[in-house]
DNA sequence: ACCTTCAGGTAAACCGGTTTGCTAAACGGG
DNA sequence: CCCGTTTAGCAAACCGGTTTACCTGAAGGT
């Protein structure tokens, strides 16, 4: 089990080799105003030249800090880089991490289990997207004494800082705009829950943005059976089979509210597929605002969400309560969220009194 | 210095809270056969009540191994995820990885030095990505004993396992097809070197699609002046201002071979308010085939590679070099790539000869 | 000549675990 | 009843550094 360090030298023989002590190897690299000069560098070359580098995980463990943040996932990291939502999110987070000198370790369940993964984790604190409630991996953070920042989950857990968004009034100013291109017929294709075990919880982002929906419908007397809300993966096969499969039972929309824009992606593709044109015969209305939605064909009115800012957000949080003791006032920040109308909404097609049939 | 472990208990609190020794608490976690079946469970529950879990430093230290990876690469993250090339290498990289049981730490320039980034990584081992020949980071690795796999630069360092692609076969069949389609009058966008200390490596990715193109060129006949090739960052704005900048300086291709979809899906869209028709009046060929690709109007005519497989192979050469000693032969895995034709290329425009006065 | 001060360096404790011998008691066979 | 073998558990060494507390000799002050 020692192959690693096989030939590795360590700070003992260095030591050795330069004639000094331990601690004057160490002061070397770490304090070299209390050496002279000369020793200092000497005791570089001979470093250097030894091919010596500071065992980084003895150091953690001498320094109390390991100067990296995990990025905590209930998914798999495979479904989690298929996302360019998370992309962008990690990216925020990483050009603050980076900045700061911190290292990004991403976090996700081992064999199944998140908790082992956390607690393998040698990072100064974490930042976790997606959590619900019910996850006890949170507890387990806190009482390892680790800081930890909630994304898209602030109401759930109140005494953690926390980054989200407006998702209940973005939701709404999606739905509003489609009350007032006249639509009256909709669809929405929720997305998911990755754990199975989890209920469709109302505090999450699912919740949330079903919540705006269900509203601003409600303002203009329309209601939202739940069979006009279908889920499945946010992946852009998950948005085709949730149209599809609802055309297949027999609905037909003039208006879909996607929770995600890969599924909104996903849905446009199997309209055209049924032969429906968008946004003539079908109004199509994401969610997040992903770079993609500008590109595809057509481009897609979505709500904007700053993803990347949430992850800078949620960053500068972490890295300020690690820096300070004082946890006391759990730092809450909401961002906004915004519509951005672009070519897959339109005026609802005028109604044949036929289609109710087939 | 010590606030992160302020209130966590240590192994030695449970050991008295339990009456027993460290030892036979740290026996009750990693081999509770050495111990009575009541004492290892009284133990147990010793520690969940006290909330203790081994400080994952301390055991790393101790075992000699983190059971984490680490993916180099000599940009800054934020590009990096920026980059939908790399979030499929990277769900590659992670689908093996996290069923292995290993964590994945991004490793990148922290405060420009790639190398102190390095010396930090508390890893097991590296796949690096993009590192071009005259990293020395590499050698520093080699030196620490931690093995390393290269991706994309597997002529640079034969003495290292390495997994790249067939580019130049791949650059060479997109500019076959756009000869055979009539085309003349080329324009290559290429890739900007990350850092600019880097000569124009002819061992670089960038460097062998080049070699493609050219050879494809020259055997019609068609030289490629070095002004018929532009070179900008690898990202949708890149694309862009290389057939933009092109233009303004009086070129006129029928055809661009873009050596990334991103870049390609940019040109694109220059052309577009160029006035120009896709493919009709510019034909735009890319490279890599991300998931994008498909989804863009026109869809892009691309060079497919496998980019999420190369991810898995790198890391599944890591995780054996790291479980054997004998890496006395480092295993090199050479993929294919293959032209993949959409709507974004299509028969060269007929020449109005007066195009060439304006 | 004597007392400080300070620069330069060291030995030993420490971080928080794991692992290696070793011992004492229980067991069991002859 | 005696001795060899398990079984259960412990003390101490170890992983590879950092940090504290202390020492020494030379310079500086009076």
């Amino acid at each position: 089990m020692r192959q690693e360090s096989r030939d590795r030298p360590r700070i003992a023989d260095v030591a050795r080799e330069a004639g000094v002590s331990k601690t004057a190897v160490s002061f070397a690299f770490n304090s070299p105003e209390r050496l002279s000069l000369d020793t200092a560098t000497r005791i570089r070359d001979v470093a250097t030249t030894l091919g010596y580098r500071p065992h980084p995980v003895a150091r953690m463990l001498t320094q109390g800090r390991t100067r990296t943040l995990g990025i905590l996932t209930p998914q798999a990291l495979s479904v989690v880089f298929a996302n360019p939502f998370f992309a962008t999110f990690s990216e925020g987070v990483a050009a603050v991490a980076e900045e700061a000198g911190y290292g990004l370790l991403f976090v996700s369940p081992l064999h199944g289990s998140l908790a082992h993964a956390v607690n393998r984790a040698t990072v100064d604190g974490f930042v976790a997207i997606g959590l619900s409630e019910e996850h006890p991996e949170v507890e387990q953070i806190r009482r390892a004494g680790l800081p930890i920042v909630m994304v898209d989950s602030a109401a759930a857990f109140p005494e953690h800082a926390a980054v989200d968004v407006d998702d209940e009034g973005g939701a709404r100013s999606a739905a509003d705009h489609l009350l007032a291109l006249g639509h009256r017929d909709f669809l929405v294709i929720g997305i998911e829950q990755p754990t199975p075990g989890t209920r469709a919880d109302s505090t999450g982002v699912v919740g949330r943005r079903l919540e705006g929906y269900r509203k601003a419908l409600a303002a203009a007397g329309i209601d939202l059976p739940n069979d006009r809300v279908v889920v499945g993966p946010a992946t852009i096969d998950g948005g085709r089979a949730c149209l599809a499969g609802a055309w297949e039972d027999g609905l037909r929309p003039t208006a879909i509210l996607a929770m995600s824009d890969v599924m909104a992606i996903g849905a446009v593709n199997a309209a055209r597929r049924l032969g429906l044109h968008v946004p003539a015969d079908l109004s199509v209305v994401g969610f997040d605002d992903i770079e993609l939605s500008r590109h595809v064909e057509p481009p897609l009115t979505t709500v904007h969400q700053p993803v990347r800012r949430k992850g800078e957000e949620a960053c500068r949080l972490l890295l300020s309560a690690i820096a300070k003791e004082d946890s006391a006032r759990p730092d809450h920040r909401r961002l906004e969220t915004r519509l951005i109308v672009r070519g897959s909404s339109g005026p609802a097609p005028i109604r044949k009194e036929v289609a109710a049939g087939r």
